[in-house]
DNA sequence: CGCCAGGGCTAGC
DNA sequence: GCTAGCCATGGC
């Protein structure tokens, strides 16, 4: 991998296992956008970038080295060696063709307060419906941002929410996760739960941390343990996780327990990989659905 | 009308 | 520790 600098652009030479589509649509994330050339642009610690693929040669606009290195090659983990960890997942013969399905799944590493808020939206919500309520929550309290002709507008902080009350949120339309985002604010802005610190803790202390804000269960939790920790480990038995397990493991009687029992017996610190490629191949092909 | 969506909370066992 | 009913919202 060689990245330099030209006309504020960074260009990364010698890119593997990268597919912008398979990244930005296999629901770990709600704010990159498809333009009509097939390149993405999105917004994420507030910055605006548009990224494009050629060959091997990733292409991100409106950006530095220095934010190359400090920002962006992690957050599209980039140092990591996905072919090994696929020639694992292989092994397993549906995991085999879910990873051919969505060969360039990359997962971001998000920023925490971010996760906690899109994935306690997302709960019983459906993904159109979860991105405007990002982005509308976005739009109102977050920091304008200018590339081109655009503004766009960074997530929120907490602080930029702090002193929000339910009714402030009523036009979110989010239902009742409202009042899980006050809580969450609340907690984080007073200092009862240290994001920080989460990030040297173990998996299960994580979790335990994470489910102290309303809103966010098991499942949630392990959203933001993946997405913005680093935790892979985990396994989020959504429904169309647990529809693709019962459909090719577990039968149609497996619980999220159940789910949850296979995944870290047979994927175990795997199973965040696991779970992105069987969810993207579910998702796509609309495995266990009748429609 | 009913059912469902990247679930979680609460009560009850 | 596990489950049933409920929860806002909107598309079908």
């Amino acid at each position: 991998m060689k990245a330099y600098e030209w006309e504020k652009k960074v260009m990364v030479e010698g890119i593997k296992d990268f597919n912008l589509k398979h990244t930005f649509e296999c629901g770990q994330c709600f704010r990159w956008k498809e333009e009509e050339d097939g390149s993405y642009t999105g917004v994420a610690f507030n910055r605006v970038v548009n990224v494009s693929m050629k060959e091997k040669t990733l292409t991100i606009k409106n950006t530095n080295l220095n934010d190359y290195h400090s920002i962006w090659k992690h957050y599209f983990d980039l140092e990591r060696d996905y072919s090994a960890i696929k020639q694992k997942l292989r092994k397993d013969p549906v995991l085999k063709e879910a990873v051919e399905f969505g060969w360039g799944i990359r997962i971001l590493q998000q920023d925490i307060w971010e996760c906690i808020i899109s994935f306690i939206i997302s709960s019983n919500n459906i993904i159109p419906r979860i991105k405007k309520i990002i982005e509308n929550l976005s739009e109102k309290y977050g920091q304008p941002v200018l590339f081109g002709d655009k503004v766009y507008y960074g997530f929120p902080s907490p602080k930029d929410l702090y002193g929000v009350i339910v009714e402030d949120l009523a036009f979110l339309k989010a239902g009742y996760r409202d009042k899980f985002i006050v809580d969450a604010v609340q907690k984080v802005c007073e200092n009862n739960i240290s994001l920080d610190r989460l990030r040297n803790m173990p998996t299960a202390d994580a979790r335990k941390e994470l489910m102290r804000i309303k809103g966010v269960g098991n499942k949630v939790a392990d959203c933001i343990l993946l997405f913005s920790l680093q935790k892979y480990d985990v396994f989020p038995t959504d429904v169309w996780i647990r529809r693709v397990m019962q459909h090719y493991y577990l039968g149609e009687d497996a619980t999220v327990y159940d789910v949850q029992k296979y995944s870290s017996r047979h994927y175990g610190n795997l199973g965040g990989f696991a779970q992105q490629y069987l969810f993207y191949y579910a998702r796509e092909r609309k495995i266990g659905r009748k429609d």
